[in-house]
DNA sequence: ATAAATAGGATAATTAATATCTTATTAAGG
DNA sequence: CCTTAATAAGATATTAATTATCCTATTTAT
């Protein structure tokens, strides 16, 4: 994971044995969550603390290495900084995909009507993915209120 | 605020008066975190907990008439459940714009690719609003914030 | 190999969110 | 209106998530 090295090393960060490890992971993973993030990367370095963790992840976003993807109806996961992409989140599944799409008609549409400078832009789709949409449609389920009975 | 009696009545759900007054309060800021909505509604009602009102937001969300905001790197924010619309996040003032903008082709575009049934997007964009471009490109205008929350 | 800078780990503290229980309010039927 | 059953509010406790502190360990440049 030279890559890593080479990436901290451009924003003056420390190359530690834990950074290299959380970066390794949710590259391999694309996104996750923290506890997740947690029980890979503790497994690794079993003294690693879940403080370590949480500094580590926002020190990474502050320097652009990470981003925070923020998915409705589901925690929040982290992801390495790539190129542009949309999100979609089935929701049967719970599977979230990433699909890379021009985007730039609809930013454009969005600038001129807005007067906004757009500098990045982040998408999420919620629906069912493929391999859901071939299963059978799962069941309604009935709404609850909080305290009925 | 009729239209929320009938929007809870809809729903089976009781109009309680702290109830009515946080979609009140969430329908005049457009989208409000917890903590100002908290603020706000106390204000109006001191009793008001702060138990209630997480409650109330969450059987809300699950009968649809509220839907969560997640923006990047900013405090979840909740709004009335309406018309889809592009979120637009001012990175330098922080004031968060709605824009309503034909996404169909986008859709149309992702479903394609991915094979996703797409039930609904959720798309922000961060950049520089119209006041702030402004001013940036004034250089005898001072920076002054003209809309923080 | 050394030393300064920085990061890690343990723990405490803070903050956010939820659960529980009792009282109060709402809404529907007489 | 008054009564009553259903449900919501409020207070508090509990749990979970995140951050801060402090001391030790590691990294990296020399």
């Amino acid at each position: 994971m030279e890559r890593f090295k080479d990436v901290l090393k451009a924003s003056n960060l420390k190359s530690t044995h834990q950074r290299l490890a959380i970066l390794d992971c949710i590259d391999m993973f694309g996104h996750i969550d923290i506890d997740t993030l947690f029980d890979v990367v503790v497994r690794k370095y079993p003294t690693m603390s879940k403080a370590t963790l949480y500094r580590n992840i926002n020190d990474l976003i502050s320097f652009h290495i990470l981003e925070e993807v923020k998915l409705p109806n589901q925690k929040q996961q982290y992801e390495i900084k790539k190129v542009p992409h949309i999100h979609l989140l089935c929701t049967h599944c719970g599977c979230v995909e990433d699909v890379f799409v021009e985007t730039k008609t609809l930013l454009e549409a969005v600038k001129d009507k807005s007067g906004f400078t757009i500098s990045n832009s982040f998408i999420v789709m919620n629906g069912t993915c493929k391999l859901c949409s071939a299963q059978v449609a799962s069941k309604y389920t009935e709404q609850t209120i909080h305290n009925s009975y």
